[in-house]
DNA sequence: CTTTTTTGTTGACAGTGTTAATTTAACAGT
DNA sequence: ACTGTTAAATTAACACTGTCAACAAAAAAG
């Protein structure tokens, strides 16, 4: 029995030394694009098929990888918000950092949302489900004590706000790191009135009915 | 002169008819992964080889393919605008056939959006830049025509507005088509409050410079 | 008609994901 | 210690892929 346990530990030693083997690969080697079974082996000293035994498809060690990279991106939000005491202060923190982390890293960002081999979300590791609800987590909570403090207005769910949030910074982030934004616009002009729009509309009580909106005159 | 303006017609014709074979390769055979120029060259009863005649990388072909899609969504966002007359309602029209589009063709999106194999935009084809400008431009003209009518306020360039428009819409589906809303939020809980928001506040006169949001009481 | 340029075909190379067969190593039971 | 059993790791192989070089066919230009 503590036989059993022990070699499990092991395993799971190995199939992180593996993923870490697949992290520098990916950080090192330019991206995505480099991460192979037979490139990550050989990082990691193994035969090219070794990998099958702690991973079924690429698509499982991606989902590893992913999960890391969810990990990654909470930490910096929690890192940002640490100094920050209010609501507003943590929710303003959290967003810019948030964009910020994703625009220094685009092959991170890349890895995280623009590789959807197989759509078939069911398919998403529990590992990388958790990580994706504990990184948006942290902005349902900063709208949840915001609310529960009165900072903000509660018209709407919590989940459905922070859902707005992350709308609003995937597409600036995505747009950015697939380099969408020309002409002359860059993301710099669009992330203070984006989110002050957010923040003002979403987390004040009025206009939250206003459906057809009326022209200034 | 005349001679030779017709065979650049002529290869004009057979790239088109390249495309058009990539083009239903993609849609029939399961999206992106399923566009090799051994695939699209078989569809086009030609060698494999034969396409980088008219296509340098396969990235050019996909560009072309892109070019075609971003028509596509810009033709869907027109449509739905015919039947308006005001900037208003064709802005919210435009914004939500953009939306249902890349919802419900996720393969086409996912061509537009997530394939950034070279995060190089210099190599971009003039062909998509253009049709990327031009479907873009669909939501800037409406921002202008809104602000000249005095319909919308002007204190955004209508260029940003309409990319802060863009922002919300691609964050919106790239998240949907992603599969990554999840834990009971829908995409239809987020549309309405994002796009009445996006509306209200960058549209309208009031709150263009109060960064600090103050809680209500 | 000859020469040159443009198209299309085939063969080849270096990769890839993935599976099957096979060897190596570690454990359990007697 | 010698089994038998099970897991781990390796190798070979298959069916693909993008890409390029060598070559044949055809068309255009002279």
């Amino acid at each position: 029995m503590a036989r059993k346990k022990q070699t499990d530990d092991q395993r799971a030693a190995r199939r992180e030394e593996i993923l870490d083997a697949a992290m520098h690969v990916f950080e090192t080697q330019g991206g995505i694009a480099a991460v192979s079974f037979r490139n990550v082996a050989a990082k990691a000293g193994i035969s090219y098929s070794a990998p099958y035994r702690y991973f079924t498809d690429k698509d499982d060690l991606l989902n590893a990888l992913r999960a890391r990279a969810f990990r990654w991106i909470e930490s910096e939000m929690k890192q940002a918000m640490k100094s920050k005491r209010s609501a507003t202060a943590k929710l303003e923190a959290l967003a810019r950092a948030y964009v910020t982390a994703g625009v220094s890293c685009p092959d991170r960002y890349e890895l995280m949302f623009f590789e959807l081999d197989n759509t078939d979300i069911a398919r998403n590791s529990l590992e990388l489900r958790a990580a994706k609800n504990d990184a948006l987590g942290v902005c349902t909570d900063v709208i949840i004590e915001g609310q529960e403090s009165g900072a903000f207005s509660d018209h709407l769910d919590p989940l459905v706000a922070s859902h707005l949030f992350w709308t609003g910074a995937h597409g600036l982030v995505s747009l950015e790191v697939s380099g969408q934004f020309v002409m002359g616009c860059t993301i710099d002009q669009l992330i203070a009135p984006l989110f002050q729009t957010l923040q003002s509309q979403i987390l004040n009580s009025e206009n939250q009915d206003s459906h057809t909106i009326a022209a200034n005159g």
